[in-house]
RNA sequence: GCUGGCGUAGCUCAACGGUAGAGCAGCUGAUUUGUAAUCAGCAGGUUGCGGGUUCGAAUCCCAUCGCCAGCUCCA
């Protein structure tokens, strides 16, 4: 005997083997939004069947609208559009089709490619089969029965998925016509299905392997309301004009040419100098935190890349070869192996360590063709590169202070937000397991000093030793990784890296990479993004524009220029015979922060009447008082250093 | 690299087998303007590049380069 309780109703007496929706079927009066129900902590479907001998149930209603609700509802509208497809499709095959963050897919194998048109057509289909509210149905079956099941079906994708999972029950779902191998839970019907839009397809492979079938995966969208979806597909749009490579253009930042080449990045004048501002920052920075900047060659012989390994793991990644005098060389895709020899140029000492080399380093790495976007993934990127070299005890202390410096210059930039992974330990890899350990560990506890949440990676590190990553996210939602900290166990060996230690012996010191930025490519279309174009006082390339209203007012302009110029403000004056409302639209359109309004009144007086970015107009004010304001954003807005 | 989509003036787009067009930007002139677009005129293109089909190709076909979305990859 069971007894259900469900908020303040209880029943009593449900036998095995009845259905949820039986038992809940007066509970549930009322509210159509209900989806599923936690029972004493696990999701089932309303029809589930009641398998437990408990003597109590905890009945929770989980509701259309609750992010396990949108879940249940995004899995079942790929069931729905799996439907739509098999029947419009004859033999086509299905593979998997999980939810997504705003929706949902569904891998097909099918003889053609899907066109924009057939979308259309299996939108409308699955409209008809929401309209027809048809029921979803479980039933549990052995791995065996399943295996058969499918196997006669035809579906190679599922038998292959049944195969490799280790349960020995398993369930399928059936709704319409369609049957498939899914854990569930799902909604009681199709009809629950309230907003959804197929939002393209593409190519993706069996397993996510490009050596399987490429199938063809359908995206789509789907909430619980038609508001929320309308409102999703604006934010997109939204989220389009802040694109990187759109705002690139219309700013006049940067380009990339067809004639130059992909991947290869030209800095136009306005772009140059908020990177300029980037670098300077970073500079001075480093010299704070003891860093030594250094200068390396863009190019190296092939032998040098043949010691550090590189030529053998990632040859597919490199430039091809140049021949002088009869020696190969490449252009780097890396600084480490120039900053070793920097360090191996003369007999270190235990006391000279912790040593940091610094560099701004321009790498070239060849990138397969169809991964290219905008600055975030290019062919040829400066990376804000450095390695330290210390002693096993030094490592803990090193790593606290390089995590809290990234997270600083982060902050600075008003990167606030970020994903951060620790990665460990591979299957493949080199170093003796007390190292790793150590590393890992020094890892870890800089991360938990910092109170900043992260998640780990188990067996993600690269092959010469653990790492934290920090992503940070552009304006799709796609996360680019920019920071990194990477202990190398590698490196140190393959070209004997050594220092003279307290006891007059030699001992090989632990290094480590870091990139806090990561490359300046990628971390100005972040900030590009970020900012939606709107950069901060400080990293403005332009920080004023003086707007005159009439040309009798040019004469002062070109004072108030003068002055702003002096105290080092990035000013220009915009003298044009035009109308003042004209002139502000364009500061608006390039996201010029202070735009002066320089008429007849402020020219007798001294003044200036500046108006913001957002649209404020700020009361006249003498130009000192103008430049006290300005200093007071014109620098970085992180915080002083912890 | 793979699958699909797309390359027309500096930008955003139109023309979709019958002599390539608009808006913005640019240039010239008028206008002297007070918080998001003053008016008029001018100029601008071997339709990504190369082949083919056709009386005729931006349009159809093939190839190639590039871009976009996704997959894969990302030291």
């Amino acid at each position: 005997m069971t007894r259900l309780v469900f908020k303040d109703w209880v029943k009593e007496d449900i036998k095995q083997g009845s259905t949820f929706a039986d038992a809940l079927k007066d509970a549930l009066k009322g509210a159509r939004d209900v989806v599923a129900v936690r029972v004493n902590g696990g999701i089932k479907d309303l029809s589930s069947e009641i398998g437990s001998a408990e003597a109590e149930l905890k009945v929770e209603p989980i509701y259309l609208n609750s992010t396990e609700g949108l879940e249940i509802c995004r899995h079942s509208t790929s069931h729905v559009m799996a439907e739509a497809v098999k029947s419009l499709y004859k033999g086509a095959l299905v593979a998997i089709g999980p939810a997504t963050e705003n929706g949902f897919y569904y891998d097909f194998d099918v003889e053609e490619p899907f066109t924009p048109e057939d979308l259309v057509k299996i939108e409308e289909k699955m409209r008809e089969l929401v309209e027809k509210n048809l029921p979803f149905s479980r039933q549990e079956l052995s791995r065996q029965e399943a295996i058969s099941f499918f196997s006669d079906l035809g579906e190679k994708y599922k038998v292959e998925l049944v195969r490799d999972i280790v349960d020995e029950r398993l369930s399928i779902y059936r709704q319409g016509g369609l049957v498939d191998l899914c854990r569930g839970p799902h909604l009681p019907s199709t009809g629950f299905i309230k907003a959804f839009k197929l939002t393209g397809s593409a190519g993706a492979y069996w397993r996510g392997s490009e050596k399987n079938r490429m199938l063809q995966r359908i995206y789509g969208v789907a909430f619980a309301a038609k508001k929320d979806l309308e409102e999703h597909l604006k934010l997109v749009e939204e989220a389009k004009k802040r694109d990187h490579r759109r705002l690139g253009k219309d700013l006049d930042l940067f380009t990339i040419s067809d004639d130059v080449g992909p991947g290869l990045v030209l800095w136009h004048p306005k772009g140059a100098i908020v990177r300029g501002i980037i670098e300077d920052f970073w500079k001075a920075e480093h010299a704070k935190f003891n860093y030594s900047v250094v200068y390396t060659p863009h190019i190296a012989m092939l032998d040098l890349w043949k010691k550090s390994g590189h030529w053998d793991f990632y040859r597919e990644n490199l430039f091809s070869p140049m021949e002088v005098e009869g020696r190969d060389y490449i252009v780097k895709p890396m600084n480490c192996p120039f900053h070793i020899n920097i360090f191996k140029s003369r007999l270190r000492s235990y006391r000279d360590l912790p040593i940091r080399y610094a560099e701004l380093g321009t790498v070239y790495r060849y990138e397969r063709s169809g991964v290219m976007h905008g600055l975030l993934r290019v062919r040829g990127f400066t990376q804000d590169d450095a390695h330290i070299f210390m002693t096993r005890e030094q490592l803990g202390a090193e790593i606290k202070k390089v995590l809290n410096f990234t997270l600083y210059i982060l902050r600075s930039f008003g990167f606030n937000e970020y994903e951060i992974y620790l990665s460990t330990r591979p299957e493949k890899h080199v170093g003796t397991p007390e190292n790793w350990a150590l590393a890992e560990s020094a890892l870890k506890a800089a991360l938990d000093a910092s109170g900043i949440g992260y998640s780990v990676d188990p067996g993600e590190g690269v092959f010469y030793g653990p790492k934290i990553d920090i992503k940070i996210k552009d304006s799709l939602g796609r996360s680019w990784q920019c920071s990194t900290i990477q202990v190398d166990f590698n490196l140190p060996e393959r070209f004997d890296v050594t220092y003279r230690d307290a006891e007059g012996g030699t001992s090989r010191p632990i290094m480590l990479h870091r990139a806090l930025m990561g490359s300046l490519e990628r971390f100005f279309g972040c900030l590009v993004e970020h900012y939606a174009g709107a950069f901060p006082v400080w990293l403005a390339p332009v920080q004023a524009t003086i707007l005159t209203v009439t040309d009798r007012c040019n004469e002062y302009g070109a004072t108030v220029l003068k002055r702003l110029g002096e105290k080092g403000i990035r000013a220009e004056l915009d003298e044009r015979n035009e109308k003042l409302s004209f002139k502000i639209r364009e500061a608006q359109v390039h996201k010029i922060p202070y735009q002066l309004v320089v008429g007849d009144r402020e020219a007798q007086a001294g003044l200036v009447s500046p108006r913001l970015m957002g649209g404020a107009t700020l009361a006249s004010m003498t130009i000192d008082e103008f430049l006290a304001r300005i200093a007071e954003e014109n620098k970085p807005r992180g915080g002083e250093f912890l």
